[in-house]
DNA sequence: CTACAGCTTCCAGTCGACTGGAAGGTCAAC
DNA sequence: GTTGACCTTCCAGTCGACTGGAAGCTGTAG
């Protein structure tokens, strides 16, 4: 099949196959004559592979490492099978991760239902919520102009 | 505290910090004679927030939408609410998500950690795994082929 | 007085993963 | 013989979230 029809059953853009050839995550396939791409089947199985290994937070570099298509790493099996099995244990921490976080969330949310939105009257802008949320303005110059700070590590993603 | 005070105390660099202000994810705090930034103990509080928010998977930009500082969105109680439930939605599809590719992924781990790596002589890569981890298999007999709807732990799909 | 840490602004670069567009070749249909 | 879908390469841009560096002011210690 020619790179159309691969895209089509695979839900992968032409563009991002040709790019993931690139990047080496895919192997560079035999032309036809004209110079035209052309996949077997077990494109698809690949193509639906990648997809599944990039859902779980594997990077590209990752997967073609895994598939042995020189990546920057090699694949030798205690390779592949380390670098597996410490996703697996990686992929454990953040599910964990965002678990917790979730429940923060969940309680931030409820405290912003259950609170009484009766004087909240500027339209542009919840005070209530705001300072609803758990921030204390201690020491905000003027309610409304009150700013939140904010802060953020690093995305717990990924490495 | 100043900026760097700040930044110890949260541990988001300094130049995160003032990135956040920029993007307005943080208000323009009040500064001193010499022009040096100063902070309030809310900051600290504020910057949990968003940590928290960021590793639930909200952007930046959602995340100044919510504290209302004039990011794109208005952050009026209704539409706070909103974002928070329909985000907390998200984030549940997303755990589900992650925990079944952690299952295939799993799996994959099982089959390659109990394949017979015997014949595998070249030290460069191991066609042995590769082989083993179901493609060429134009029948695909096993689960790799699962369709996931969903993204990578850094939504590209969200919003 | 000098060193030096810490602060300021501004602008440019990075990274991963695409995505768009230009310029042109191929091929079946009308 | 031209249209139009589909293919090719190459290069540039985007997006989110930083990160680095230059150039220069501030403030304290020696």
């Amino acid at each position: 099949m020619r790179i159309g029809e691969l895209s089509e059953r695979t839900g992968v853009p032409t563009k991002t196959i040709r790019y993931y050839e690139d990047i080496g995550v895919l192997p560079d396939p035999p032309r036809a004559d004209n110079g035209y791409r052309v996949y077997g089947e077990s494109a698809v199985d690949r193509l639906r592979f990648v997809k599944d290994a990039q859902a779980s937070g594997l990077t590209l570099d990752e997967i073609s490492s895994i598939l042995g298509l020189r990546g920057h790493g090699d694949s030798t099996c205690e390779h592949v099978i380390e670098l597996l099995e410490s996703h697996l244990a990686e992929l454990d921490r953040h599910i964990v991760d965002l678990q917790s976080t979730r429940g923060r969330l969940a309680e931030l949310t409820r405290r912003a239902r259950t609170l009484d939105h009766g004087d909240c009257n500027d339209p542009n802008r919840c005070h209530v919520i705001v300072e609803g949320l758990g921030f204390r303005s201690s020491g905000m110059p003027r309610g409304i102009g009150g700013r939140l700070g904010a802060s953020a590590s690093r995305a717990p993603d990924s490495k």
